[in-house]
DNA sequence: GTTCTAGAAC
DNA sequence: GTTCTAGAAC
């Protein structure tokens, strides 16, 4: 019968196989009598069990090592399989059925096939060891009682109920499917219901250190990530790997952690180049939401959208949060830190009015205070800028003599300080914003602007986004939420994202970029993005995207680039071709990376995909300065003594070494420190 | 009349 | 093993 061969015919097409190994392959039934339904038969040519001896009990190990394989790379759950053989097979080489208990497939037409799975038909695999250990054979049944079954009234596998014929039996199977689904549903809600979603959230930073994402810096007992939902342009939080929940589970003996943290609070101040360390905040929060002990660093503009409740506010700037030295101080002293009660925690939470942080302003309304602080960062920007300028002209004059050139460049210079717009505060900052309140927020409906366009800042969420193939575009085409803001607004305003759940955590590409980061952070772990995905048996080799599938990971579904790590080109950076003698806006962007941004002009801001910048879109550029040595976070802590190494770094003596700021193996694709990390 | 099954053919 | 179909069962 040359139907019978058909198994042997599927074996040899690889196609067919989902494992194979050097002595028996896995193949999908072609005609499944249920969900999973699956054939494990040796490469040996054994016609069928009735040629098994106890020389082959290794060999039946090996095809029920392979079934229990073929389950998991499935995905499926043991438990819910029967594995076994048929005691009269029709087909010729031995094979073992592996087949999901539900029995609901189109395939399953007749009387016999249920029968045959379902009675003694079925030898399972347990049984047929047991025989062949004991006989050294498996014998046929007689044909009476091959008849006696296969004329066995439909009995269900999974109650008492018996059938009067296969269509009802089969409605049958597919209600108990339906049942055991929904129970499962079910289960898995009641589960989540009794679990306090918000509980979910507080692990966060726990899930963060486990997962190893997005660290910044890490060490043996800390590391550095940036803040989810930044509350200034530039918030960072240090988190402890011990589990500690918050400043008050500390003691005496966690000093030297805090000075731990404290270190690597300053070395990522320290990375932010654009950013004076006295224009941060580090501190605790002594109620905190996580559960996870972590130290803010923190920008003192407190500029950011995600700055949504009072709450927000005064948790930064009532009692509620600890500055480092004080949390410090009182460790040394007493041993402990007092937990504030919950009471009071609320009315520090929503205390009015909200006074700002940089002048004598007060309010009790939070868009009154951002629209304010709003003004203090673009005048921050605004004598940042002017600063600059005039560290130029001061360096040019340094040079032994002022030739032409220089007077010439120096004018141009001095021209472009005046040409910067200029918005001199005629009334004091409180009065402005009162007017402002008074008068409405035409322009700033959801508050003040944040400065998400700046492509440095390293709270920007679309920072590390992959550089937007600049080609013209035709009109903006809507997508399915007819929201076009949802393209990213790169260059463009951004628009708050309303409800929208948190961004997902940022791929590995996201850690920061530069030399200097890779001395001390591991952010390439092998064995969780893939290289090290966990191989399952030395003997045999899975069949389908060319690398072992996860355990449990059904066949076909993984995404190439999920278990193989390769990093995305860097961001920000020009990836279209330019011809040589024209430099493309991108590309001047990656010059500006490196600490040599070029102006803006109004050519530039004709092109359609870098707006002009705002006064908002010009921080963080230019050189470094010096920074100031007079940070009140470093005052009354062990670490005075402390070298600022910044001071003196890369500090250019006149302008003819500005070219040297440039790293030695800097190139276009390589982003400058400058970064913001 | 339709549905289901068992046996023949492959 | 499946598919086809005649005939039984309803």
């Amino acid at each position: 019968m040359s139907w019978s061969n058909n198994l042997v015919k599927e074996i040899v097409n690889s196609k067919n196989h989902i494992i194979v190994t050097e002595l028996a392959v896995v193949i999908a039934d072609k005609f499944p009598k249920a969900r999973h339904h699956y054939l494990v038969l040796p490469l040996a040519d054994i016609p069928s069990i009735f040629q098994l001896n106890r020389s082959h009990l290794s060999l039946l190990n090996e095809l029920h090592f392979l079934a229990h394989n073929v389950v998991e790379v499935k995905g499926a759950c043991w438990d819910d399989f029967q594995v076994g053989f048929h005691a009269e097979p029709s087909m010729q080489r031995l094979h073992l059925h592996v087949i999901s208990k539900d029995f609901v497939s189109p395939c399953l037409k007749t009387k016999k096939h249920w029968n045959s799975f379902n009675t003694d038909l079925f030898v399972p695999f347990e049984k047929l060891v047991a025989q062949v250990e004991k006989d050294n054979c498996f014998t046929r049944f007689p044909k009476s009682l091959k008849d006696d079954l296969l004329a066995t009234p439909l009995l269900c596998n999974q109650c008492k109920f018996i059938a009067p014929n296969l269509p009802t039996l089969k409605e049958h199977l597919a209600k108990h499917l339906e049942d055991r689904t929904q129970k499962s549903q079910n289960y898995n809600l009641e589960k989540m219901a009794k679990h306090d979603p918000k509980d979910y959230f507080r692990d966060e930073l726990s899930r963060k250190l486990k997962d190893k994402k997005n660290f910044i810096i890490e060490s043996d007992r800390a590391v550095v990530i940036k803040a989810d939902f930044p509350k200034s342009q530039y918030h960072f939080r240090v988190v402890a790997k011990e589990e500690l929940r918050d400043v008050t589970q500390l003691n005496g003996d966690h000093l030297p952690l805090l000075d731990h943290l404290m270190d690597l609070a300053h070395e990522v101040i320290e990375k932010q180049d654009h950013l004076e360390p006295h224009h941060f905040r580090i501190g605790f929060k002594v109620n905190t939401f996580w559960n996870r002990l972590n130290l803010h660093v923190i920008s003192d503009d407190f500029y950011s959208v995600a700055m949504k409740r009072v709450r927000h506010w005064n948790s930064f700037n009532s009692e509620l949060f600890m500055p480092f030295h004080v949390a410090h101080m009182m460790l040394s002293l007493q041993g402990s830190i007092d937990p504030i009660s919950e009471e009071k925690c609320k009315e520090l939470q929503l205390k009015l009015p909200l006074h700002c942080n940089q002048c004598e302003f007060e309010t009790n309304l939070l868009l009154d205070l951002k629209f304010h602080l709003f003004q203090h960062w673009q005048g921050r920007e605004r004598e940042w800028k002017q600063k600059k300028n005039l560290d130029k002209i001061l360096k040019m004059l340094e040079t032994t003599s002022v030739s032409e050139d220089a007077t010439s460049n120096a004018s141009e210079i001095g021209k472009e300080s005046i040409e910067m717009p200029q918005k001199p505060l005629a009334t004091p900052l409180h009065c402005q914003a009162k007017d402002q309140a008074a008068n409405g927020y035409a322009e700033y409906v959801s508050g003040p602007p944040v400065n998400m366009m700046n492509i440095q800042n390293p709270n920007n969420p679309f920072r590390n986004t992959p550089p937007l193939n600049i080609k013209p575009l035709a009109s903006p085409q809507p997508n399915h939420s007819g929201n076009h803001m949802a393209h990213g607004p790169r260059g463009a305003f951004f628009k708050p994202r309303g409800n929208m759940a948190p961004r997902a955590p940022r791929p590995m590409w996201n850690a920061p970029r530069g030399p200097q980061n890779h001395q001390r952070n591991s952010f390439m772990h092998p064995g969780i993005n893939g290289f090290g995905a966990p191989t399952q048996h030395q003997g045999y080799q899975p069949v389908g995207l060319g690398q072992a599938p996860m355990f449990g990971q059904p066949m076909g579904m993984r995404h190439p680039g999920f278990n193989s790590f390769r990093p995305p080109p860097p961001t920000n950076y020009l990836v279209h071709p330019t011809p040589p003698n024209q430099t493309s806006v991108v590309s001047q962007v990656a010059l500006t990376s490196q600490g040599a941004r070029p102006k803006w002009n109004p050519q530039n801001a004709n092109n359609q995909n870098r707006q002009a910048p705002t006064p908002n879109s010009i921080s963080n550029q230019g050189n470094p300065t010096e920074k100031n040595l007079q940070n009140p976070n470093q005052s009354n802590r062990p670490y005075q003594n402390k070298t600022n190494k910044k001071s003196n770094k890369n500090k250019p003596q006149n302008p003819n070494q500005k070219s040297s700021q440039q790293k030695p193996n800097s190139n276009v694709n390589q982003p400058a420190q400058t970064q913001g990390v």
